[in-house]
DNA sequence: GTGGTCTAGACCACG
DNA sequence: GTGGTCTAGACCACA
């Protein structure tokens, strides 16, 4: 697991350290079930402090990417559903991404193009993993049934 | 010029206020050449404090969206030409939606389509203002030649 | 006996295995007198460690609902009667709970009827635990008296 | 505002901070639009670190009880309705509750009586926060209309 | 050994 | 002056 933090930047480190391991499930680095490093580990190796870490995995947690479970640590349970909020945020974040590009001299297709690319990256990313994988059950990771 | 402010929102007032002023010039709301509402009017049209005003107003000028003149105050001026670190930004940005999206169950058809039809939007709302005004060597907006 | 635990829940795997009991005790499903699986039989069927049943079941002993002997083991033997400390936390509970219902929008009615259709049941599940076993004493189970 | 911890509680400190808000609310002694108090001085006052605050907060705000304004801190802003989880979890209260009250020999009669009894007296308690308030408006707390 | 809690400081973005 | 973030420790419940 390599983490790459930028200390200097204005977004929060927790939310760095989110943002990776959201980026790490989705591309299948991470698959269900799977143990994510102890809190302790994570802060040592990334050189920050430890509840730090505690918080970005209460975010995940929340967000429903991850479960605790009291046995074995942080794993991997994407629930793959977004609720009605998280959809609309997300929305949002489009509608500003799409003015952005758009004023910034991005056309529709290079958008459209960029953002089926990235998706198909993890689309590839997941089979791969699955592929690799040989219990097909447990590499099912969170994508839809639909897109395998 | 109406702009709703959530004030419990996590998102910083000054950047509610950026983030409608892009939408607006996206939208074609705001034509390039025209006028902002002062700093002072505006703060307290939305009740909040002028400091907040021009903090938005100063990051929309580095953004390359806007200029200020001493005469004019600030006039809409948008460059058409995202910068390299501006566009490294929105990779990631893109790179992050697309895996939220991903494990939230979007799937690739939903994504792109609410993507292009936000694009859409903006094209006819421009087309829409560039047809209104007379004048359209200044109705133009921020588009770029190619795609018009 | 089934248990079903919640491994990522927040409530300690020991608590979820006390309630478990408490309500299998309550509903009429363990009568008094009757044995508690051994510790070592319930940690392998539940797949914990035996020394989270055995922590379950001192809390049981310690707070009146089971006694341990060391020929039978745990036996269902239930005081019937709350102490002081017990009473008065019940009150704070129930205090809290009745709060948040309040401000959740549960009407005094829908609050009362479920506390009503709960206690009903748990009686209609004990009458019919009753009629099912024979010998009557043993049947009673922990009701007071004056309940029947 | 009193707060009285308990520091041998095995309740977290932040769990006793949020209860005593949530009843707060609940008796109309903080009605909605008021504001709670910051988190440095309700930690200085109840001999806390501010993070213990702060944590609390958060909780409270996540669960719908109060929003934190950019402009004045944390304000009482009850939602009124709970989501379905939380409804699922103040089932498994109740019932729980129930059957240790069973178990306990607290009658139906008993316990009906003490949860109409805690209701009884937000209700008289909000009655009076709003009768003492000239501004009904601004008192209407987070009763339903139909309470009222 | 795990996560959860808490402390006593500190700095910063925001308004 | 507000909440938010972060640190470097520490203790504890849990399993």
């Amino acid at each position: 697991m390599i983490l790459t933090l930028n200390f200097s930047s204005e977004i929060p480190i927790y939310q760095q350290i989110r943002n990776s391991f959201v980026l790490a499930i989705a591309e299948g680095v991470l698959v269900n079930g799977e143990r994510l490093p102890t809190v302790r580990a994570l802060a040592q190796e990334a050189g920050v402090n430890a509840m730090t870490v505690n918080k970005a995995y209460q975010l995940l947690k929340q967000e429903g990417y991850i479960v605790t479970d009291r046995r074995n640590g942080a794993v991997v349970q994407c629930e793959g559903k977004l609720n009605e909020a998280a959809w609309e945020e997300m929305l949002g974040t489009i509608r500003l991404l799409v003015a952005e590009a758009r004023l910034g001299g991005v056309t529709r297709q290079e958008l459209v193009a960029e953002v089926e690319q990235q998706y198909q990256r993890l689309s590839s990313s997941k089979a791969e993993e699955a592929a690799r994988s040989m219990g097909a059950e447990a590499a099912i990771g969170c994508e839809p049934l639909a897109e395998r």
